[in-house]
DNA sequence: GTCTATAGTGCGATAGAC
DNA sequence: GTCTATCGCACTATAGAC
């Protein structure tokens, strides 16, 4: 696989999203029209990412938001009730979300083998997709409210687990012989996350998501057998 | 080398890096008296880089500032100008101290194999004394203005250029065959400050900054090598 | 469902007493 | 060198017109 395969779906994927926030929190929006609310949830959405990874969430204003979005303070409000609110509803459902499709493709190979390498370029593929998506949750997740800190962690750790599972499944078929696969899945979690916390390093360099996803997976195969 | 032979520095660092602020910002430092200024200095970084761990430099008042130092408004205005100075300040002296560190431990070795492992060493330990000095470059670096970021920038390149450099020597001396030693010494970095951007996963793991020494160690060694 | 206008709060920064 | 008091401003949030 490469990322051009993956790369169409892209807006579906961000309406999926925006859908879901929509349906899990019709109590607290105001707008009942499903059609209206997620194209404008997609609007505030993408607005609030793409400000937040300028100045962070704390420094944005909902004045910048309004300007952003091309909305009014009292039109957002009957999006979200606190601002506090926003980062909430933001954080859970992307991050369900991400995790969903990494199964659903690592579930679709066989092999072992395929199950690491599929998973290291679906992880990559998608925050090539969606990098404000990923950069928020990492950035923002610090300065969340303990309990929804901890649900910023189990995500952490289900993806994690992902890996965790991959790598174990390795050992148990004489594929891999991994000492300590706990630490080992741990390790390969910030390379991952490097794709996009430092994107412009890459970018500088010209090296592609692909190339980057070839010397990963080149680079941890040689860590994974004795 | 293990950490408790490392750890005794870190007042010492500390006020080493205070005493370095203070000579090179005495134009906008209102107090002259070095001893008393360096003895504030280090309590107003160190509150502030604990507020802006929690929340982050941006959420962080200089009300909060007051609380924590137990000093008055009037008073912490003496020592810096704005708030934005305060943070680049922070950034641009930290950073500078960080590498020469570094450097000056490295170059205390000979065989290139000491080099690397005690670059990697020191980088985490580093980080375990003063973790809110790295965190602090992390996060914040990403929201300055432009030219505090390209000094940003340009520290994070420079501890990369010190792996670059001894993996190009062990390349040389045929100890290591590396393909790609940006690539790899690229991919360094991130499992590095993995140690402080997740600290809490090896706390809660019970995993001390010698184990995860030891295991990047020889994670890291398997892939030199074809 | 979206707008404008505004209430009320807390911010960064400064002036002047001690 | 540090404090208290206060200014002006920008913020989040809401009420009521359309």
């Amino acid at each position: 696989m490469k990322f051009s395969d993956f790369q169409k779906l892209q807006s579906v994927y961000i309406e999926d999203i925006c859908r879901n926030i929509f349906k899990a929190n019709s109590q607290s929006i105001k707008i009942k029209k499903e059609g209206l609310a997620v194209k404008n949830l997609v609007n505030i959405y993408n607005a609030t990412l793409k400000l937040s990874s300028e100045k962070g969430f704390s420094a944005m204003s909902l004045r910048d938001l309004c300007r952003e979005t091309g909305l009014s303070m009292g039109a957002l409000y009957s999006y979200f009730s606190t601002k506090e609110d926003l980062l909430n509803i933001i954080q859970e459902q992307g991050q369900q979300f991400i995790a969903g499709i990494m199964n659903q493709y690592i579930n679709a190979v066989d092999s072992v083998e395929e199950k690491l390498r599929i998973a290291i370029r679906i992880h990559l593929y998608l925050s090539e997709i969606m990098p404000q998506w990923f950069i928020f949750f990492f950035m923002e997740a610090r300065y969340m409210v303990k309990a929804e800190q901890k649900k910023a962690i189990a995500s952490e750790l289900a993806t994690e687990q992902i890996f965790i599972n991959i790598l174990e499944m390795g050992n148990q078929q004489k594929i891999f012989s991994i000492d300590d696969v706990t630490m080992t899945a741990s390790v390969m979690k910030p390379i991952l996350q490097d794709w996009y916390l430092k994107r412009w390093k890459y970018t500088r360099r010209k090296i592609s998501v692909d190339d980057y996803a070839d010397f990963i997976i080149q680079f941890i195969e040689k860590t994974l057998r004795r």
